[in-house]
DNA sequence: ATTATGCTGCAACTGGGTTGCGAAATGTAT
DNA sequence: ATACATTTCGCAACCCAGTTGCAGCATAAT
């Protein structure tokens, strides 16, 4: 797992207007280590340190607002979140479609596939396709 | 709303070995009289009566273990319901996208389209796929 | 160093969903 | 139709995820 420097988070942090706390670092830094996506859980198990529950919810909401990170579509009632690659101040642009594995859980944005085009019937107006591939990751399957 | 027979609705149901009582019927009911999809609530509303909460549960519940109903895919933390068309007893065949409208709410399976195939890199093993797509609906834009 | 701002953590609450169990309804055999 | 076995229902109680208000503490600005 790389490590990051206090410089790097604490960049990101000041970027976005938001003072640097410990519980901020704790938490970017947990996004910046992990490959995919981020549940709860992950973030209560590696954050090193417990932090209350509502401090991890409101840092979430946070890091969702300024951009930092994007909630994950899943299609199975949980919420999982992963760093934004181009997305600024409220403003998510995350055209792309999300991988969930069967088998490990680890749920991955696969960057470099961007969403279909779906035609629908001219009487919808559609305006954001969301798409969810579901099977056997890279690992899982060796 | 189209009203349907007791016997349609019983029909049903003995056809899936369940036994006919007042909730299930009602419920079902509820069902076939919507386009959309169905949620918690609106079983709650429209089912006529008051069922307990747990009997609802239980009852969809039911319905999805026999492949009268399915659940659909959303991406908001919520769960619905839709009537299955070629589902059969633990064996659910929905390759269709779902429509979610952001103004009044409701969400449409559309049957005749269906899903993309999707290319990933050879070391995913895609299983299966699923599409929402998010936009105003037919109503809603009149 | 001091003050203003805003972040954290506790406690309490909400809402969705589940479980156990006795009561009531359904299905079945007589 | 009646009686019995079986299934389903509804209440109460519970669990868990997520939220809110508020007092105390850390951060950032002066």
């Amino acid at each position: 797992m790389p490590v990051f420097t206090t410089t790097q988070v604490e960049e990101i942090l000041r970027r976005n207007n938001l003072s640097v706390t410990d519980s901020r670092k704790k938490i970017l830094n947990v996004f910046l280590s992990m490959q995919g996506a981020v549940a709860h859980r992950d973030i209560e198990r590696k954050a090193g340190e417990k932090f209350d529950r509502v401090t991890v919810y409101r840092t979430l909401q946070t890091f969702v607002e300024k951009g930092i990170i994007h909630i994950i579509p899943t299609t199975d009632n949980s919420i999982r979140y992963a760093m934004c690659k181009d997305c600024t101040d409220g403003h998510h642009h995350d055209n792309h479609i999300h991988f969930i594995c069967r088998n490990c859980g680890a749920t991955l944005c696969l960057d470099d596939i961007t969403n279909p085009v779906i035609h629908l019937p001219s009487y919808f107006s559609a305006e954001e396709v969301e798409v969810i591939v579901k099977g056997i990751c890279r690992n899982c399957r060796e």
